[in-house]
RNA sequence: GCCAGUUUAGCUCAGUGGUAGAGCAACGGUUUUGUAAACCGUAGGUCGUCGGUUCGACCCCGACAACUGGCUCCA
């Protein structure tokens, strides 16, 4: 994918290199949010700009305005833009000096048509203090409009074909969300008309192809907002079929690669997220905790600490006159002391919002040794995770989850051919469902965020980015390194995918833990009879069954290969005479007894019409049967999408059917 | 959570300050057929929820909810 993509997510500073590689397109893009900055200053003078970048399907710019821009306001603010660009004005680039630049900025005038006396360009002047001393600074202009800008452009405004402006938006000042929240206009340009009316047709195709309007219209899943949650999808027979394929082909991938499969609970007590060290990390995005009413002894016990507890905050936010500050101090620790058995003596359940924990302590069940080693526990576990309301989205980011999840235990001799493994895994799920399009990211920390983002131990990171990177350059996986974004126990290879409609999804992941199990204590016996802490691998190539489901409805459009449709064959008799059924009858019995998604429809409603909501219903084979099939032992074939595929003898026809359901044929 | 928009029958959508329509789907009939839709009929909605303005609200105003497009976050 295209490095604007990743800018899109990640907004670093571009280096001057990375600007020079921008494409013609990147560059018309880039020239457009000018031209949309200069409309808009026609329109609202007082507007302050932030940043304004091609992406990968257009460009935006960000603006701070006290009018909210409406699509309503988009008419006239293009009709200023065609303007500037009829006017042909030249994209002129100058070197400033940075006083130069730091006095255009405290006048307003960059970023502005003319100096704005009183409303200095606040944005720009921050963009100026990052440019690094001894880069050159630069401004663009063109007509009126002077922006600090490091280009490239187009050589003229006029050189932009075609353009639209899209949707807005708001977005946060350098993407943080304590930030000031700017409005972001997006808008897309091509070269020409043609391109550009291309680009709007494939967007309607996306549309069509959205998993939401296909899981409805194909009786997928529904989500049940009011009785059931939002982000809880309910699977419908038709999707549950989906879900079982992708859990039958999992299991025997795993089971084929030396995995041993377990069962855990949903529900764990604090202790466990507690000692995992999620809960500091993770509490808000953890549903909140169940509270259990203690029985019997622990219930007194509790009552009586609540009082001393109460009693002693009492005598400590007022103490007597007589007490000396040793007493007080005494108490306080006292208090504390209290504090902790209190809030510990209560029993509060989590559900749970991954699986980890619950294996390792499945891992510390047994003795282990290192000839139990690599030991890979694996389990299609249900998570709950309390996403933010505005992140749900339809089945690609949801509240409950099944995670494709496994864990594996290996010593730091295996880790390198147990991470390869996993990640020719995933290279062999993409080939099964023919996902070319992919990104694999190996995401490592930042120094600055130990001991806050992620857990405090610095060698230990290095050491495992370290295994991780060799291991890919090793095997050839073309790769990019993104510092930032590992997990806070390690780093971490997540699989990008892009859906049908553009958008970007996180499908796979493969993470290392270097953390967690000394946390729980696993050990196994080493050779020289020490105990050793693991290494652990988590990973998921098949993410979770929502969001790979969500995917593979854009991926396929509905049209699912043989294995995997709802609805593998329909069989389809012309008119319910009795003869047709009775030929038709056995067909249907066979099938099924191999376990076929087969249903018959011996109704008399016109063939014409049967057809024609077979193909709407997106099954996979037709088997038509009229008087000509019974008399020669035929059915003749349609397939969905394929059109009449003519007359076969019937064995023949059932024996493809299941064999290209055993290949899994795509 | 934040910004903007949307919410009318199962689905796709009309509609007006004077208490609602179409097509498809569903259901009941008729129809007996060769590869994307045969005909007739029936039923279905306190117009997202709650509150306000009004003689009167689906329509105007407000709050809330859900959804959509983004931002932040993320499997």
């Amino acid at each position: 994918m295209s490095s604007d993509q990743n800018q899109a997510i990640q907004p670093e500073r571009k280096t001057l290199e990375d600007r020079a590689r921008m494409t013609e397109l990147e560059r018309i893009r880039h020239s457009c949010a000018h031209v949309l900055a200069t409309a808009i200053l026609r329109l609202w003078p007082e507007a302050q700009f932030a940043y304004g970048p091609p992406v990968e399907n257009g460009f935006y710019y960000d603006l701070e305005l006290s009018h909210r821009i409406a699509p309503e306001d988009f008419e006239a603010i293009e009709a200023e833009m065609k303007r500037e660009i009829k006017a042909n004005h030249p994209f002129e680039r100058r070197e400033v000096t940075r006083a130069e630049a730091m006095a255009d900025a405290q006048s307003g005038r960059l970023g502005g048509l003319g100096p704005r006396p009183g409303n200095p360009s606040r944005f720009k002047l921050d963009l100026l203090a990052q440019i690094p001393e001894g880069e050159p600074i630069s401004y663009y202009q063109n007509g009126d409009f002077v922006d600090l800008c490091a280009g490239p452009h187009v050589m003229r405004t006029g050189n932009i074909g075609a353009f639209k402006l899209t949707t807005v938006a708001a977005a946060y000042y350098k993407g943080d969300e304590k930030g000031p929240q700017l409005q972001r206009i997006y808008g897309t340009a091509f070269k020409n008309r043609t391109a550009m009316d291309e680009y709007f047709k494939m967007l309607e195709e996306a549309k069509r192809r959205d998993h939401r309007k296909i899981g409805a219209e194909m009786g997928l899943f529904v989500i049940d907002t009011e009785f059931v949650g939002p982000g809880m999808p309910l699977w419908l027979p038709k999707g549950t079929v989906l879900v079982e394929e992708l859990e039958k082909l999992a299991k025997e991938t795993e089971f084929e690669a030396g995995y041993v499969r377990v069962r855990t609970p949903h529900l764990a007590r604090e202790r466990m997220y507690r000692t995992s060290g999620h809960l500091p990390y993770y509490a808000e995005s953890m549903f909140p905790p169940m509270e259990m009413p203690l029985e019997g002894e622990a219930r007194a016990r509790e009552r009586e600490l609540a009082q001393k507890v109460e009693a002693l905050r009492v005598r400590c936010s007022a103490p007597p006159a007589g007490a000396t500050p040793e007493e007080t101090a005494r108490q306080l620790e006292e208090l504390k002391r209290l504090e902790e058995a209190h809030g510990q003596s209560s029993d509060r359940y989590y559900l749970k919002a991954m699986n980890c924990p619950h294996h390792h302590r499945i891992f510390d069940a047994q003795p282990r040794s290192y000839r139990d080693l690599p030991l890979r526990l694996a389990e299609y576990g249900t998570c709950y995770r309390y996403e933010q309301s505005g992140e749900l989205f339809g089945l690609m980011r949801v509240r409950s989850l099944n995670m494709n999840d496994a864990h594996i235990y290996c010593t730091e001799e295996q880790f390198a051919a147990e991470f390869r493994a996993v990640n020719d895994m995933y290279l062999k799920y993409f080939k099964v469902f023919g996902l070319s399009k992919y990104q694999m990211r190996f995401s490592t920390h930042s120094p600055s965020g130990l001991g806050k983002k992620y857990v405090n131990e610095p060698g230990l990171w290095k050491k495992t980015e370290d295994m991780v990177r060799t291991v890919l350059q090793e095997s050839g996986i073309q790769f990019v390194e993104v510092a930032n974004e590992a997990a806070f126990y390690g780093p971490k290879i997540d699989v990008q995918v892009w859906s049908a409609i553009g958008r970007e999804f996180t499908i796979a992941t493969n993470q290392v833990d270097f953390a967690v199990p000394s946390r729980f204590g696993l050990h196994y016996r080493d050779r020289d009879n020490t105990d050793k802490t693991p290494l652990c691998i988590h990973r998921a190539p098949l993410g979770t069954h929502e969001r790979f489901i969500g995917f593979s409805i854009e991926h396929y459009g509905g049209n699912f290969p043989l294995w995997l449709a709802p609805e593998q064959v329909r069989i389809l008799t012309l008119g319910d005479e009795e003869g047709l059924v009775r030929y038709a009858q056995p067909i249907l019995q066979e099938l099924r007894k191999h376990q076929v998604r087969v249903e018959g429809d011996f109704s008399s409603t016109p063939i014409k019409a049967k057809i024609a909501e077979v193909e709407a219903a997106r099954v996979h084979t037709m088997l038509v049967i009229g008087g000509r099939d019974v008399e020669a032992g035929h059915v003749s074939v349609r397939l969905h999408h394929g059109g009449p595929q003519g007359a076969s003898p019937k064995e023949r026809v059932m024996a493809d059917i299941l064999q290209a359901i055993q290949e899994r044929r795509s």
